[in-house]
DNA sequence: ACCCTAATTTAGGTTAGCCTAAAAAATGGG
DNA sequence: CCCATTTTTTAGGCTAACCTAAATTAGGGT
């Protein structure tokens, strides 16, 4: 398989760009593409040309593009990579969003798959669902993981002790009440998008996602 | 002065290499750029020349380059964003270090100015500065003897500045996002043997006893 | 079915960024 | 102070990624 990382970035955005035009696998245009990319269309050919040698799309003369399996996966990791930078950019540094959108499309090119799953983590998207997206597997090893997360960053099972609590004094009075307070262990017995199962010496206790991602956790 | 924008990342790559090159003022010899980027001599004479086209070094044929101060602008911006990429690589998201410094040394090349300055913010202060700041801020105040505490030796409805905050990196840069970090200011409202519960510019938060006891407070 | 226009490709040019090989300049030991 | 060795530059070549202009093909209207 064509490795990602051999793909220069005008490659990996002709891929991009091919897979965000193409409408229920219709071939896509090389004029599309051109008006697209900000190309012309004869740089567009030349391009989509490449990258049939290289399998990655299936290109016929006169009739445009269609990604392979293997040009596919590149557009699902570039597209994947993009979408946590930019929420990385906008949700945790206050980027706006035009300037955080260009700085994701050029970042995109240069992640590391391992730094795209930290950095996936750091959100708390599920990385279970994330490695769906590779044909082998990432292998999700406990402690490279970062020390201290949100407790709506971790995963089924993982245990930790809480940290800090932020912002509401009154939530924290109830959550202090079940156990869930700076000093005590805590483990997270799993979960789905918006509840979060724990269990403390207390007892067991569900909790909204937006309450988890203030109790910050270290393993 | 030639925008930053406007420089690829050979030619930044290659302004960064000449900057750790430069040993006391001294003009950094082609060879040395050879061994260090890794590229032949003949492409780094072509590359310096080009450099020197752009106001960037001082170049003079056979006897080296010297960044001028245009360069060496480009040359401490691209070593800051080189800095700040990799302390969020390892310290926020866990990446081992060799990986972490590939991965910034690509990435510190589309960094823009506001990003740069956002990710600063988000790592807080750089702690070599942090100490100095302790040091030199230590006598400068007060008719009163300063009195510098943990947090967890203060009493209730007590108010101070956070002066220094010890030992754990991972840790300090949460505390820095939320207000508690050297220079500003933190009330502790009210506490028990084990959770303190304090206020800051930035809100209200619950701390274990052994992190309080990591954060010095002047009165 | 044919022609005309729009879409596409080919042909050929440019620049940056790399290379090798050859020429030129610096340098230092006798 | 001279020449042999090392360092640097020049000359010339290559590829990717862009371009324009010209040739080619596709496809719709009559």
């Amino acid at each position: 398989m064509a490795s990602m990382d051999a793909l220069s970035e005008s490659a990996e955005m002709m891929i991009k760009n091919i897979n965000e035009l193409a409408a229920d696998d219709k071939r896509v245009r090389t004029s599309d593409l051109a008006a697209k990319t900000e190309l012309k269309p004869a740089t567009v050919t030349e391009m989509i040309q490449r990258l049939g040698d290289l399998g990655l799309v299936d290109y016929e003369a006169y009739h445009g593009v269609h990604l392979t399996k293997q040009g596919q996966h590149v557009a699902d990791v570039i597209e994947h990579r993009f979408n946590i930078l930019e929420r990385f950019l906008t949700e945790i540094l206050g980027v706006e969003t035009n300037e955080a959108s260009e700085v994701a499309c050029r970042m995109e090119h240069v992640l590391t798959r391992d730094v795209e799953h930290k950095l996936t983590t750091f959100l708390g998207v599920d990385p279970k669902k994330e490695s769906e997206l590779f044909c082998h597997k990432i292998n999700i090893n406990e402690n490279d993981s970062p020390k201290y997360l949100p407790l709506s960053n971790y995963s089924k099972g993982k245990k930790g002790t809480v940290k800090l609590i932020f912002e509401d004094e009154q939530l924290s009075k109830i959550l202090n009440e079940q156990g869930i307070r700076p000093g005590n262990k805590i483990m997270l017995k799993n979960n789905d998008d918006n509840v979060y199962n724990v269990e403390t010496d207390k007892g067991k206790f569900s909790i909204d996602r937006k309450t988890a991602s203030k109790i910050i956790i270290q393993n």
